[in-house]
DNA sequence: GATTGTGGTGGCAGCGCTCCCAGGTGTGTG
DNA sequence: CACACACCTGGGAGCGCTGCCACCACAATC
């Protein structure tokens, strides 16, 4: 047990080491106002000395500024959190925050009543707001006093930035290929109607069967491994002679397949079947699906929030194909 | 756009709707001290009417409390922090914690220097901590400050309390699962060694092979799929007559899967294998392995540190067999 | 010698909140 | 009728920090 009953120390604790005021003190931690050199080296040297680590409350209570990001994710109920994808996007956002001091909060808003998200922002100590799963409707209810520090990972605003997927591409180049692989019965399990980035790729498919003269075949499903799996027994119930599956997500897509494989059906012999993401565990059960900088996706919108540079604009990032054996 | 340039309300403004002083509704709202009921009545519609939400920082300024949970993750780099397994802690303790005003930062502590712990720790901004993949160089490294407010997830010590699973009592199933099916070269990919919890089930794997009277065959992993993949590579080169492995998480497991199908060996027929956790896709894969709930251990954790109910005591979650067809 | 800088410094208010304490207003008891 | 003893309330200090402002010393200028 090395750790006495130390209190950390107060940044009068530093003046005082350096035989400064607090004021001089602060100043040279500010890095603004003058500073004799003598003055900044003493404080910096007492800094270290006594590890000295600024309190952030106090910092925000002055500044007004608060001492969380939210991750806001709109959904039909509070089980929208338990989801890997999530999960992700709010530990890469508390890894970001973490060297400024910053913690993260994720709270659930229903799609169906996005003016709650105004009870979670009118909260003081959320210093700024990434939107998952965004509407237009949320866009609107960023208040004020966090534009500049919104990003929305999706669809963006005038007022909101986001970083974003390029859904569209990445599905139409799944569906091309799957027809140039000869398949001509291709169904969709896609995503919540109400979600901008699965509409996306739910029109793009459509765009494409239709210029090519063929019937779409879509099953609602909401992105898990579950619904797939469920999803995977109607699509061959409604139109059986379907030859490829195209799922919203590499969930869904390890959900058709693992249903299709215990009915007997052969993956990618009788049915082909994509994904969207390339999770980790696309790649161990040779899912086709089309990939995407996830990772730096989060990164570059926790990245915005923090460094305040959140001009409006849209970030898209691209979608590549990548070709495994699942079709 | 609905929202006004409006100021989010202060403790002095519900004040002085409700009519009081600041220090009646601040007693209304902490609960305790006297209040006529008309005066708990009055501060409590003024609170619902300007939606005040209290501000944190404040409060944690003057509690010295702190203002946000850190997740501190044990490991030989910071890439520790790229792990689905982690991504999940964090987003749950996220998650419990925002209903208190708290938020989450999670940070990398190396195996070889725990006592960066410290520089972590003298934060004042942080309010408590969960300990992941936990050292007992760590354990002592905790501060008194923070004592009753720390939870380790794995393994605990007198001062402090964790939650755990019984990877000795799960491992030792599977083995026996295995033993009884007839396997008799069992091998084992395993955890890095400086990991208590990877080392329970290891000696678990040992214990129930010796008194057998089997050979233990272990290749070193680190729970990820990739080293799984290479991993299998290496038992089938030094045993080639091994007829199951057993994978020291779900990932590792579905790693050693991916390499045997694509060298041509049949899972479970040729070889075994089994996984350790349940995570949803060994669902989908029909991996054998142990269930654990993960998500309440978190949550139990989260918990605990937030409602400082935090007596050093170890918490252990049962371990369940789960059967699939992988063995 | 009086003025106007200029670089450097400390005093002090105040961010929003909690909680102690002094001071009320009623009721019950000696 | 005085007193104790509830219950209830507002004043005010102070948590650690920032940033404004006043101040000081010293130099350059008129």
């Amino acid at each position: 047990m090395t750790t006495a009953a130390r209190r950390p120390a107060t940044l009068d604790d530093v003046a005082r080491a350096a035989g400064v005021s607090r004021s001089t003190a602060s100043r040279v931690l500010a890095g603004n106002g003058f500073a004799s050199s003598t003055a900044r080296e003493r404080v910096r040297t007492a800094v270290s000395l006594l590890g000295y680590v600024p309190n952030a409350a106090a910092r925000a209570l002055v500044h007004g500024s608060g001492v969380r990001l939210l991750v806001a994710v709109a959904g039909t109920g509070p089980a929208v959190l338990d989801d890997p994808y999530v999960d992700q996007a709010v530990a890469a956002v508390a890894r970001a925050c973490a060297p400024h001091g910053l913690g993260v909060a994720v709270q659930w808003v229903p799609v169906d009543a996005p003016e709650r998200l105004t009870r979670l922002t009118d909260d003081r100590g959320v210093a700024g707001l990434v939107l998952l799963n965004t509407t237009t409707d949320l866009l609107d209810l960023v208040p004020r006093r966090l534009s500049g520090r919104t990003v929305s990972i999706g669809i963006g605003s005038a007022t909101v930035p986001s970083v974003d997927i390029d859904n569209g591409g990445g599905t139409s180049a799944i569906v091309r290929h799957l027809y140039e692989a000869g398949r001509r019965r291709i169904a969709m399990v896609t995503g919540p109607r109400w979600l901008a980035c699965a509409n996306r790729s739910v029109r793009a498919y459509r765009r494409l069967l239709h210029d090519a003269g063929l019937p779409a075949r879509e099953v609602v499903g909401d992105f898990s491994a579950a619904r797939g799996h469920a999803a995977a027994r109607e699509v061959l119930r409604r139109w059986p002679d379907t030859d490829a599956i195209v799922g919203i997500s590499d969930a869904t897509a390890l959900g058709v397949i693992g249903r299709l494989r215990a009915d007997g059906v052969r993956v990618p012999d009788d049915v082909a079947v994509t994904g969207f993401d390339d999770i980790p565990l696309a790649a161990t059960v040779a899912l086709t699906t089309a990939s995407h900088p996830v990772r730096q996706i989060i990164n570059t919108a926790a990245t915005m929030v923090l460094e305040e540079r959140a001009a409006p604009a849209t970030t898209v990032f691209p979608s590549t194909l990548v070709l495994r054996e699942s079709a």
